[in-house]
DNA sequence: AAGTCACGCAACCGCAAGTGC
DNA sequence: CGCACTTGCGGTTGCGTGACT
């Protein structure tokens, strides 16, 4: 908004996404996943960078997203994780089954900062912050990020569930890797369209995916697959997990947009 | 009713870490 | 082994909106 442009090509539109931006970004990521988030807004026709993109997916666009207000219980949850994790607001989100960590950071800093403020003063005179974090100085003051990515070394946090950090932490490639990573317990996104609760977490926005979802094939540029892509892709994808690259690129290759789009990639 | 203020949320940026070459 | 690229995370910003004067 007030910054300079992140992204290195001008031209790329930034703000506010509009709904037309959001259905093709939900139809393109349901047909061929995200794989390449840097090449994905090429691939879709969207004039905007993968960072983006991403961004608008994981903290808005995903179907497993629960909106509205916190409750009770989850205000508490953050609270209490917070107070275990700090600022590691990924780590926390991947606990609170639909929120993401974005969404958690904001309630944060809105509401239950303010709320424990008094309290928070008192402790930490008496004592160091627990985690280190809890008080939101210079980047990372807590634990290194490192350990709670792609391949997590036992976590560098032990709260932390080890497959996986962050709901956000979701590429196609833990679809076809991990399969159904749900062992913890809660929804992830890369279980929507295998995992058994899949239809549940689909219900949190029907009416924006009914509509998507009843797009004409012709408003993107290349030709659908058969049904629900995505699922179906992510299916078959995981039964030929050691070949999705392959797979993927089957998919482009049929889909006829890859003698543009491909050679970016 | 109009103007001002405060708050909430969506989005952006920079940096760190992982991965592939 | 080192470098370049991509992804993911946390901090921050600023617009939109509701509350208040």
């Amino acid at each position: 908004m007030g910054r300079a442009p992140c992204c290195e090509k001008m031209g790329l539109k930034k703000g506010p996404w509009t709904p037309e931006e959001d259905k093709v970004l939900v139809a393109h990521i349901q047909r061929f996943g995200h794989g390449n988030w840097r090449a994905l807004p090429k691939q879709a026709g969207l004039l905007r960078c993968g960072k983006s993109c991403r961004l608008r997916w994981i903290n808005y666009l995903r179907p497993d997203i629960k909106r509205g207000n916190f409750s009770k219980e989850e205000e508490d949850a953050i609270i209490r994780l917070h107070d275990q994790l700090g600022n590691r607001w990924s780590a926390i989100a991947a606990r609170l089954p639909g929120r993401t960590d974005n969404e958690i950071k904001n309630v944060w800093h809105t509401h239950l900062k303010k709320r424990l403020e008094p309290a928070k003063e008192e402790e930490v005179a008496a004592h160091e912050a627990p985690a280190g974090g809890a008080g939101g100085k210079k980047r990372r003051p807590a634990v290194k990020r490192g350990g709670a990515r792609r391949a997590p070394p036992a976590a560098a946090a032990a709260p932390v569930s080890p497959e996986r950090s962050a709901s956000s932490s979701v590429t196609e490639s833990s679809v076809t890797e991990q399969g159904n990573t749900g062992s913890s317990g809660f929804p992830k996104e890369e279980s929507f369209t295998s995992c058994p609760d899949a239809e549940e977490q689909f219900r949190f926005d029907e009416s924006f995916w009914s509509e998507t979802l009843s797009m004409p094939l012709e408003s993107f540029d290349v030709p659908m697959e058969p049904c629900d892509a995505f699922g179906a892709a992510a299916t078959s994808a995981s039964a030929a997990a050691p070949d999705d690259m392959d797979y993927w690129l089957r998919v482009f290759m049929e889909s006829g947009d890859v003698q543009q789009e491909l050679p970016q990639i």
